[in-house]
DNA sequence: GTTAGCATGTAAGGAGTTACATGATTTT
DNA sequence: AAAATCATGTAACTCCTTACATGCTAAC
C-alpha cells in the first residue's frame, strides 16, 4: 500500500528527517536539491504531503511559531515514530527501483541516515545497473557502427563517455566506504534515541 | 492541434524519414537511439503511430513485401509529403522546449536532416538553458555550503560536474560547425527533391 | 512441446505539470 | 500603488508505463 511516487516520498521524509518546515520551504529545498530537469511542482508536492498525513507518517508541529513570522498561516510538518520507522525502511528495503536514475539520486542525498552495509548495495546496485546499460550500448553501437551519420555517433560516444564517468565515480565512492568503514547514524529499525539530533552533518572524510 | 507527444512524434518522423519501417523495429531503434533511462513501450508507440496515421503525416507502404518475410503481418510506415514538412518544420521552428533534456538529444540526432543556422540555434540554446542552470545551483550551493552533509556535497559536485562536462562538448560543437558551416540536406520548406535519399548518412567531417 | 522472439494492439492507472483560485506581506 | 515573494491548495490534463489480450514462427 501507498506505493505513491516513492521518490518524493522519500525526498520529503527525508528532509523533514533533518528539520521540521513547511511546504513551501520543502519544495525549495527539493528543487535545490533533486532540481536537475525539471522542477517540483506544489500540484505534487502538497497532495503528497496530505497523504503522509493521512498515513500517519509527519504532523503538524506547533502552530505557535507559525503566526509569530507574520505572513500568512503556514504549516509547519514533521516526521512522527511511524514515519521515521518507514523512512528507514525505505532506505534500508532499498530494491532494484533504488538503481533508477531518479532514486539513487535521493538515496545518496541521504546517505548519512543509513548503516554502511545499506550505502555500500545501494551503490553497487547503481554501479551495475549502469554497467549493464554500457553494455547493452556497446553492442547495439557495433552492430549498426556503420549505417548512423556522424551526429548520431556524436550523441551515442557522448552519452557512453557520462556513463563511463559515473560509473568511474561510484567506484571511487565504493572504495572511500571500503576504506573508511564508518557507520553514521546507526540505527534501522529499532530505537529512537537519536531523535534530538540536529540538522548538522556528520562528516565522512 | 496535435500537440501530443511531441519529442516522441520527432523521433518516430526523423527515424522514418531516414527508411520506412514496422512498429516493432521503430520500437527497437527509438530504444537504442534515446534509451538512457527507461525504454519505450508498446503503449505509447503504437497509439502514436495511428494519431500520425489519422493527421496524414505517416502511410502504410506497400504490403506486398510483408507477408514475404514470414511470420506475422506487420505493417510498415513512411512518412508521406505532409510528414517531411512536418518534420522539417519541428526541427527549424525548434522553440525553448528544444532546450529540454528529452528534446534535445532527439533533435540533435537529427542534425543530418537540417540546416545549418538551425542546428547552431538548437546548440546555443541548449548550452544557454545548462548555464542558466549551472548559475542558479551555484548560487544556492554557496547560500548552503555549510549547513549540509558530504553526501549531498558530493552529490551536488558530481552534477555540476556533469552540467559543466556537458557545456564543455556544446561548446566544442559550436565551434566546429562555425568552422566548417556545411549545409547537410538543404531543404526546411520548399523543395521535396531529395525524396529518394537512401538512409547512407551524409558525412561531416 | 515449450520457451523465446516477432508483431500488434487496448485499458487502466501512476506520476507529474500547468493553470487556476486565493490572499497576505515586503520591497521598489 | 505595483510588483515580487511568501504561502496553500484544487482541477484538468499530458505523457507514459504496466499489464493484459492475441497469435504466429523459430529454436531448443
Amino acid at each position: 500500500m501507498a506505493k505513491r511516487g516513492a521518490a518524493l516520498e522519500l525526498a520529503v521524509l527525508g528532509l523533514l528527517h533533518e528539520s521540521p518546515m513547511h511546504g513551501y520551504e520543502l519544495r525549495k529545498r527539493v528543487n535545490a536539491l533533486f532540481g536537475w530537469g525539471r522542477v517540483l511542482s506544489y500540484g505534487t508536492l502538497y497532495p503528497c504531503l496530505k497523504q503522509l498525513l493521512r498515513a500517519g507518517l509527519i504532523t503538524q508541529a506547533d502552530t505557535e511559531s507559525t503566526v509569530k513570522t507574520g505572513r500568512r498561516a503556514r504549516i509547519v510538518y514533521k516526521l512522527t515514530a511511524d514515519g521515521k520507522e518507514h523512512f528507514a525502511d525505505l532506505m534500508a528495503e532499498a530494491g532494484p527501483s533504488a538503481w533508477d536514475d531518479e532514486s539513487f539520486g535521493v538515496h545518496f542525498a541521504f546517505f548519512a541516515q543509513t548503516d554502511a552495509e545499506t550505502r555500500m548495495r545501494i551503490l553497487e546496485g547503481r554501479r551495475s545497473r549502469l554497467e549493464e546499460r554500457l553494455a547493452r550500448v556497446r553492442t547495439a553501437l557495433a552492430r549498426t557502427r556503420e549505417r548512423v551519420d556522424a551526429y548520431t555517433l556524436e550523441l551515442q560516444r557522448h552519452g557512453l563517455d557520462s556513463v563511463e564517468r559515473e560509473v568511474r565515480w561510484l567506484t571511487e565512492l565504493i572504495d572511500v566506504e571500503r576504506a573508511g568503514g564508518r557507520t553514521t547514524t546507526s540505527d534501522t529499525t529499532s530505537d529512537t534515541t537519536s531523535a534530538e539530533a540536529p540538522a548538522q552533518p556528520q562528516e565522512i572524510e
